[in-house]
RNA sequence: GCCCCCAUCGUCUAGAGGCCUAGGACAUAGCCCUCUCAAGGCUAAGACAGGGGUUCGAAUCCCCUUGGGGGUACCA
């Protein structure tokens, strides 16, 4: 049984880069039956923010990457944070200490800051060997006891630190190459390197699926997995995930630079404040929280991220979950890094909206509508029923559930807003308004007020007056419902209702 | 500086020496459909970074160059 984990740390709000990684963990666990850990890795206690875990155990939840094995549920490992941990470092860093495969290091901060400069000035490179590296084991224990400082792990010389990588191949680095590395801080705290290594023995990780600027630590890891006496996991190192229209890797820090002028139109377009949106700092488009919250389906976040480095085969593009987990290899996982792509996930969305089953399509709208102030909570079933004729009129436009409030703002607000442009450009058009005048005797006397009945009845009339369908459509459609887009016109009226209709024509005709 | 990794249309990708005149998808443009906008249909444009090998034959294998990325922390 396969045994993966996801070792967020949280120092900033998970981005998508960093979901891709879990993803490929959780379709691997799922493939081969096994299962998926979560694991925090907060050592770096200055770095560390609390309340950046809440939104990355959202996310997970939201995309559905469900645990069986972490915060808030436990398991056989606990505790799953790295802060709770120290104890088992400590344990671990001793027993290194004394089968002399670390040593205390003494040098101050300054002193490997002066070596460092020395080694680039003379164009080497810098590779740290503190001086008790050839210290007997027992007089570093001493030391260390008299006197506790870093502890650094003694890389053991000639020898090639080989990983045979799922996914990078065959990777190879000498280890006369690679630095002592620190594995406890003079206050006692772990590194990465070290904790990682630990956690991954003790939690018997058999697949370390991870980001690809972790390869070369791995070179560090693998001498430390063998003086640990512990069986190596397999690795395979997925390739970053660079920025929109950029090659630089997608990072935590500054995220904000994502959150540009459009992308705070369409978050005001759904009813977000400035105040609401400088509150959330993951509230930019590289965060999974923003596509929650913009109305994406989680299924085409999922499925986007899934085929952003791997592919199922030379054409498929829309592969449903299930699909995934059944074909998921990391043998087809790209070797070079992706471009993140928002365009492609938001044609997905739409893909995976078509698809979605209508009282699905009413519940995920509500919040939206609700937001916006144009439903109660809960919706009366007037509004319920308005929106479901609303949703099925609107078929395919709708691709994100905040899609609503484009083509079902006319409906749920009193009055129409109207579009100076639109009016100007169809309503004061010469001779519209009296066509639409002109109308409105045949709308007052329709026998029927549905979409086929008003159809007929619109082409009628304009057959009978010589006129194209567009002449009266579209100051119609601008009367009614301010704007020039939206569903089909029929749809509208008959979901105005005869009365409504005739108002909004009326209030139309006197902006004409 | 040193080490490691990567390199096919703008983007995501297919491609395991001949199925390649390099396929698909997103985006783009045009046309059709049409009451607008979507959706749909059709079409167009668009790539093997460069140079050397190996081979009868290279996008595919090797080397070099170039370009890009990552690491080089008492960050993760």
């Amino acid at each position: 049984m396969i045994r993966t984990r996801f070792a967020p740390s949280p120092t900033g709000y998970l981005h998508i880069g960093g979901v891709r990684t879990a993803l490929f963990n959780w379709l691997l666990t799922h493939r081969h039956g096994g299962k998926f850990i979560l694991r925090i890795d907060d050592t770096d206690t200055e770095r560390n923010r609390p309340e950046a875990l809440q939104p990355i155990l959202d996310g997970f939840r939201w995309l559905g990457l469900n645990w069986d094995e972490g915060p808030e549920i436990g398991g056989p490992c606990a505790p799953y944070f790295q802060s709770q941990r120290s104890e088992r470092y400590t344990v671990a860093a001793m027993q290194l200490l004394e089968t002399g495969d670390a040593y205390p290091d003494y040098m101050t901060k300054e002193e490997l800051e002066a070596d460092r400069k020395a080694a680039e000035a003379a164009k080497r490179p810098y590779i740290h060997r503190g001086p008790h590296r050839h210290t007997p084991a027992s007089e570093c224990v001493r030391l260390y006891r008299e006197k506790p400082t870093t502890l650094r792990f003694k890389i053991p010389l000639g020898q090639e630190s080989i990983v045979e990588d799922l996914i990078c191949g065959h990777c190879v680095q000498k280890t006369d190459l690679i630095g002592d590395p620190v594995i406890l801080r003079v206050d006692g705290r772990p590194l990465y390197n070290f904790a990682s290594v630990i956690d991954d023995v003790d939690m018997k990780i058999t697949h370390v699926i991870r980001a690809r600027e972790h390869l070369s630590n791995t070179y560090v890891q693998v001498p430390m997995f063998a003086a640990l006496g512990a069986e190596l996991p397999k690795f395979g190192h997925v390739p970053v995930i660079n920025e929109p229209n950029s090659n630089k890797k997608l990072s935590k820090r500054d995220m904000k630079k994502f959150l540009t002028p459009e992308i705070r139109a369409k978050l005001h377009a759904i009813g977000w404040t400035d105040e609401q949106i400088e509150s959330r700092d993951d509230l930019n488009p590289v965060t999974v929280a923003f596509y929650r919250e913009m109305g994406y389906l989680p299924a085409a976040v999922v499925n986007y991220l899934g085929r952003l480095g791997w592919s199922l085969d030379d054409k498929t593009e829309f592969i449903p979950l299930d699909q995934m987990i059944a074909n998921f290899g990391l043998e087809r996982v790209n070797d070079s890094p992706a471009r993140f792509d928002p365009d492609k996930l938001y044609w997905l969305a739409g893909e995976y909206m078509k698809l979605l089953p209508m009282p699905e399509k009413v519940q995920g709208c509500i919040p939206f509508l609700r937001r916006a102030g144009m439903i109660a909570d809960p919706p009366s079933p007037a509004e319920l029923v308005k929106l479901g004729r609303v949703l099925e009129a609107s078929g395919d436009r709708i691709k994100l559930f905040s899609d609503v409030l484009i083509y079902g703002g006319p409906f749920f607000r009193n009055d129409p807003i109207y579009d100076e442009k639109a009016v100007t450009k169809k309503l004061k058009k010469a001779g519209a308004a009296d066509v639409l005048r002109g109308f409105v005797p045949r709308l007052q006397a329709a026998e029927q007020f549905d979409a086929p009945a008003l159809e007929k009845l619109l082409h009628d009339y304009c057959a009978e007056k010589n006129l194209k369908a567009g002449d009266l459509v579209h100051p119609l459609r601008v009367a009614v419902t301010g704007v020039e887009v939206g569903i089909g016109l029929f749809d509208t009226l008959a979901i105005l209702g005869r009365e409504e209709t005739l108002r909004r024509i009326d209030m139309g005709l006197k902006l004409g």
